[in-house]
DNA sequence: GTCTATAATCAGATAGAC
DNA sequence: GTCTATCTGATTATAGAC
């Protein structure tokens, strides 16, 4: 911030002054990706330009590019965070010892628990359409997750630890469906008192898949 | 390319000659809808351009243009049709009367059924942002069906005829979001002979969703 | 009804001053 | 690190010939 102009330049206010109070947060390349999800989300990544990402962290476009090398590497990185997220509960030990149908309760739950977590990246995966090699390469690395969850519902069919008057591709495919519309509609910022709904949520997901939504005898 | 045309052909410029063989529709406001939705599902509303539309209908932009009078024009007319399709089924006998969970469960099988025989439009009307004025009009509507099956799981619930385990709120949201995945993987045309797997859809879901995927007992 | 040509605008991205 | 100014190409849409 300069302290005053020259004599003769125009008398702007200091560049970058903004309305009181009203602070430019210190972006780095991982804020300004927070912020660019976020508006990716509420227009669809193709809907959004990169000045409508400049202008809601309250720069300019070209200072944005400074910070960032192109709207592909943004939704990259967004991507690799959201997969990350969904293949490191593969890893887990409840999801890779015990029965099947176990596993796949496990897996069902912890999937509704890292999508709460990483909402809005989570979100981006899951409306791509596979316009560009970034978006095929995350959709393809989203087929190997599905596949490993309908491979285990399949296992479980076969179990017996499952019914098999539903085809296990089906069910497979129901079942992924139903977690991931989550992501259309559940807030973590509710402003009422429901916080607790948090960590119900899994549970409730659970539950509902598994048991069905009519009443226990 | 093609020799001649067929007699009774309009003897067209030998601009825009096809490919052998490849004789052009005769187009209608009607089937280039068929064909615009078709490309807005393959890459999205937003990604897709008047170009992309006129390519697909082979003929050039300006021509599609003498049909249609705009993007927008074309989404809200493919909206209408999906919106039509889902409120008639508010209106058919099962859906009205009759105990809360049975008309629930009637116009699940129905909303699948309406899903599977307009799926290109429900398809669009599910993955919509809510950019323009016709994206915000739609969603509305759309809201207005989820709500009435809202209201539904609720009178079921409070009659006992849904589980209370879990809240009506989130189990209406669920039960939306599955039905509503199926866009995202179900395809008419399989090559292969599965054909009556659209008949058996509708059932699988009301089961699933209603008993649960774990085994009868 | 279809075409070529083009207008008007906006996109992603860069140069270079400060 | 941020800005103004600009480049290049794509986008929606129209004009007007055939």
């Amino acid at each position: 911030m300069s302290a005053d102009p020259a004599p003769g330049t125009p008398v702007r206010a200091p560049r970058g002054r903004r309305a009181a109070g009203v602070r430019r947060p210190v972006y780095d390349a991982t804020s300004l990706l927070a912020v660019a999800v976020g508006e990716f989300n509420a227009r669809g990544y193709d809907a959004t330009s990169m000045e409508d990402l400049s202008r809601a962290a309250g720069i300019t476009k070209s200072s944005f590019y400074h910070h960032v090398s192109g709207k592909e590497d943004l939704l990259r990185a967004a991507l690799q965070r959201a997969l990350d997220g969904l293949f490191a509960i593969l890893d887990e030990r409840h999801a890779t010892v015990g029965r099947p149908v176990d596993r796949l309760r496990y897996i069902v739950r912890r999937q509704v628990e890292v999508l709460q977590a990483e909402l809005p990246y989570v979100t981006l995966l899951l409306r791509l359409r596979g316009n560009t090699h970034t978006e095929r390469w995350a959709l393809d690395r989203r087929r190997a997750f599905d596949g490993v969850v309908g491979d285990l519902v399949r296992e479980a069919v076969d179990a017996g630890q499952m019914r098999a008057d539903v085809d296990p591709a089906v069910a497979a495919r129901l079942l992924s469906g139903t977690v991931n519309s989550i992501a259309e509609w559940y807030r973590p910022d509710r402003p009422d008192g429901r916080a607790q709904e948090r960590t119900a949520l899994p549970e409730d997901v659970v539950r509902a898949v598994f048991e069905g939504f009519l009443p226990r005898e």
